[in-house]
DNA sequence: GCTCGATTTGACCATTTGGTCAGGTTTTTC
DNA sequence: GAAAAACCTGACCAAATGGTCAAATCGAGC
């Protein structure tokens, strides 16, 4: 983010504050706020516990840093709600993309919901300011897909709720899912089977399409001859 | 649970750990396990904390009955996904007695999704075996379902894992669900609405039922003459 | 090759916290 | 009603942890 202002930081400050950052967020996303330490940080950046303390005064402006970055993606993302006007578009282009953060970028999210789950001690102005604004105006949106028909009539919040809870169970909840999988993480053909699922379920739900025709059939005569390719 | 083996606990002993079990729960949900300290949880039980020792020998010996509590629960509600052969039924059941839970009972699924977050360090055991037995047979009912040709051809777990994900998160991340209301939590009629939402949408999405008709469609041919409410 | 700021780090400290314990009080049992 | 068992708790301890600091080292400009 933000790459402009590589004010004065010399190469060394930069390369050890990226180095502590992955490292903070890896371990805060395993353990938590409270269960992570400096001293886990330290080590699994490769630095004395006092090095880390020179660059970050205290944990909690490390965290801070850290959810702040997390955010920074998440916004990243909701950016692709607006690529096209046409629901079935947008909706796959979201979800799409909230899938690929949830297998590339699982650490960021686990630390958002911590963040969450422990009452956003540190985010709470970011719910209450960018994300309630950015939330209003894509329920707009969603309000006008409905008002002309293209989609079925559904409470926007709560289908927004059901996007963003299951593109991230599978950041948050991954280690169940990979031990109901045998014990593997989801391979790329499984983890896009999941994403096409997820696509195909809201898609046909909200009666944007027909169900588990791959999300291609637009919502029109209830007897369109879709281009079904059948089971 | 098992309410026959009363064994030789003292009145004075039911109710202390009652009341510590509580206690706990809430304070783990709000601070994850390392967060939580095990005098917060007396504080919050009304006793000393050398009082909950002798009770519960180890933090982590309570933490144990609080998610084996939870597990509980979570297998009682798995029970009415089998109250009726008919996927229209059953999911409904289940996903309405999942919302239910999640509404009531919040504190449980925080600690829950707290321990995955963490991998599962006390409960990985019961992943590998009840949980994964359940799944199992589980996706065996939802195969039938697609055989039969009651739902579209779907696969059963990434199914299963978005009626978990969304059930859970009006649990989990409902202080941002909250926060997005207007900093009220969701009212009676406003969380009815959102299960109407999550079950219309899952079983319009896999085709069990017509989008946003409020369930109660069956499957038939796509101009099968619906008591459509709607407009 | 010298200077001065940036960087590094081992040693250290105050606080927090899980857990113990000895001695006291209450309840149960006979 | 007294002995035994169960229960209660203030005081205490050892370990862990966030953070400090002074001394040492490094690096870029001159």
């Amino acid at each position: 983010m933000r790459g402009s202002d590589r004010t004065h930081k010399s190469a060394i400050r930069a390369e050890n504050e990226r180095a502590i950052l992955k490292a903070a967020e890896e371990i805060f996303a395993e353990s938590g706020f409270r269960g992570a330490t400096t001293g886990m940080i330290a080590d699994r950046a490769g630095i004395p516990k006092a090095n880390l303390h020179y660059y970050f005064p205290t944990k909690e402006a490390l965290y801070r840093r850290v959810v702040e970055h997390i955010f920074n993606i998440w916004l990243d993302a909701a950016n692709t709600f607006d690529e096209s006007d046409d629901p079935v578009e947008a909706l796959t282009a979201y979800i799409s993309k909230k899938m690929d953060i949830s297998r590339e970028h699982p650490m960021g999210s686990k630390v958002w919901a911590n963040e969450i789950l422990h009452k956003a001690p540190v985010i709470q102005d970011y719910l209450e300011t960018t994300l309630r604004d950015w939330t209003a105006s894509r329920v707009a949106v969603i309000e006008r897909w409905i008002a002309d028909g293209k989609i079925a009539p559904v409470n926007p919040q709560y289908l927004l709720y059901m996007i963003w809870a299951t593109t991230q169970h599978y950041a948050d909840f991954n280690h169940q899912i990979d031990t109901l999988n045998g014990g593997r993480a989801l391979g790329a053909t499984q983890f896009e089977e999941a994403k096409q699922t997820v696509i195909g379920i809201i898609l046909a739900g909200i009666g944007a399409t027909s169900p588990a025709l791959g999300g291609a059939v637009a919502r029109t005569a209830p007897n369109g001859d879709a281009t079904a390719p059948g089971r």
